[in-house]
RNA sequence: GAGGCUGUAGCUCAGUAGGUUAGAGCGUCAGUUUGUGGCACUGAAGGCCGUGGGUUCGAAACCCAUCAGCCUCCCCA
């Protein structure tokens, strides 16, 4: 038989049963805390109308966007109009005759433009989370794919600060349920926006923010390079380096900021924001918080409380991030909803847990009791006995062929199978069925009645 | 979009300075052992050496191209 060469796209993968249910269990982790916060499920369509998602995500984000190709070009009477319109795309242009859709590129969109069709009908303040798969053009690399799962959780409707300090906890939550020591790091763009103000005007947050968010990678004197290159005077830098060199406490930041900008007002709206935050008050402190002013988080539509989850001990990109915005579905015609959001990053959560060595040994529960197969009779009464098991919920299964013993203990120890239950001509004979533990050996003897009385 | 590294058995990799029939470990299958697995031993199957060209008497090895994967930058989860 030819061997034909098979493979996957680039920056996609297969899951096995061990890593569904590693994926499963920190889904699961991540949803029951959203339930436990009062947010609902919603799913949307892989795809959208390229127009829903074009021009939301910068230049960059464009040209990463995964277009579909529309169906029915080959049609002859459709030729000449395919081609004229295939001069556009090769031109660098969307063409709605070439490509109307496309696979979706993270959840906020898409759920923006929920809430701007369904302005109507919602109860605000509406608090929805939503598990799925995004795609990306994206050149994978380590903890970057090209399809990865977004879990993302977000309130419009409602100005309340209470909601910034909702999600600060439910990323502790979710992170120390799932053993990783995490810093949320917290920042807000008006405090950014107030150093613009200071240094170069507003016009200058843009680059002033790409240039912070460059930081620890490119390192200090880079970045004033860049800022030097921005147009920004010696002195507007000087103030922009006293900005990021502040460190120690969140309190001792909050004094330094304090000094810096809180002869703004809006440095003075986004001191406040960070000391709710912060403080303790009614709601208990959220444990590993800490003020980070250089966390600028790109450049989109984020206006107030920005957030970003690292894990400790790890090399790992962020693993969560999210922030407050003012006016998303402004964007597809509803304006005047403000909203918070956070979004978990689960395959980089995975490849963390994985380095750490923290999944717990019950994500592995797959079937419990391996009946053995030694006749027709003898699987009869194993099957017979399976159906119990199965209505009490224990998962069994019986070996489909009448093989060796040696190939059905394998069987077992391969899928890591903690009981296997023998049935033979004697065992039939007496209604009784041997119970063997693998790790241990031990093996036991009892009817069938007292077997299925220990479920 | 730019740069670097790597493609040899199902998997992880050796392969000496180009030289007969390309190796190991693990895995698979069979047997030792036709109702008791893991261990051990014996044996077997399994490779167009990523693909296409070139250099050479001779290429898995050297050169060129191409494809794929990994990594870094950019950007991001």
């Amino acid at each position: 038989m030819a061997k034909i060469k098979v493979s996957l796209p680039q920056g996609t993968r297969d899951f096995n049963a061990e890593v569904v249910r590693k994926r499963n269990y920190i889904f699961q982790t991540i949803r029951t805390v959203f339930e436990l916060y009062g947010f609902e499920p919603l799913e949307t369509p892989a795809m959208e109308n390229l127009e829903t998602l074009m021009g939301k995500y910068g230049d960059e984000g464009d040209k990463l966007i995964f277009k579909i190709l529309n169906n029915g070009l080959d049609l002859p009477e459709k030729h000449a109009k395919a081609q004229s319109d295939f001069e556009q795309v090769l031109a660098g242009k969307n063409n709605t005759g070439i490509t109307e859709r496309a696979l979706k590129y993270d959840l906020t969109i898409p759920f923006a433009r929920y809430v701007a069709m369904n302005h109507g009908q919602l109860t605000y303040p509406y608090k929805r989370y939503q598990i799925q798969p995004v795609w990306r053009a994206d050149r994978p690399q380590k903890g970057r794919y090209r399809e990865f799962y977004q879990c993302d959780a977000d309130v419009v409707g409602s100005q309340s600060l209470l909601l910034e300090k909702e999600f600060a906890a439910i990323y502790a939550r979710v992170f120390e349920q799932l053993g990783i020591d995490v810093v949320i790091k917290v920042n807000s763009r008006k405090l950014l926006a107030a150093l613009a103000e200071v240094c170069g005007g507003a016009d200058q947050l843009t680059a002033i923010t790409v240039a912070i968010d460059k930081l620890d990678k490119i390192g200090i004197d880079k970045v004033k390079t860049e800022l030097t290159s921005r147009g920004l005077t010696h002195e507007q830098i000087h103030q922009i380096e006293r900005y990021l060199q502040i460190n120690g406490s969140n309190e001792q930041k909050m004094e330094q900021i304090e000094a810096l900008l809180g002869h703004t007002e809006t440095g003075q709206k986004g001191m406040e924001e960070l000391r709710y935050l912060i403080n303790a008050g009614q709601f208990g402190t959220i444990p590993n918080l800490s003020i980070d002013f250089t966390l600028a988080r790109g450049l989109n539509y984020y206006t107030g409380i920005i957030f970003e989850v690292a894990a400790r001990n790890v090399q790992m990109g962020s693993i969560g991030g999210g922030g407050r915005y003012d006016d998303l579905t402004g964007l597809f015609g509803i304006s005047n909803i403000p909203g918070v959001g956070i979004s978990f990053g689960v395959d980089r959560i995975y490849d963390v847990m994985e380095e750490l060595n923290l999944f717990p040994a019950q994500t592995k529960n797959g079937t419990q009791y391996l009946f053995f197969n030694l006749g027709t009779a003898e699987s009869t009464k194993a099957f017979s006995l399976m159906q119990v098991l199965r209505t009490k919920g224990i998962a069994c299964e019986l070996y489909p062929d009448q093989v060796k013993f040696d190939k059905q203990f394998k069987y077992a120890e391969k899928k890591q199978i903690p009981h296997v239950v023998i049935i033979g001509s004697n065992e039939l004979e007496k209604d009784q069925c041997v119970v063997k533990k693998l790790d241990s050996s031990e093996q036991i003897v009892l009817s069938c009645d007292d077997f299925l009385l220990q479920f």
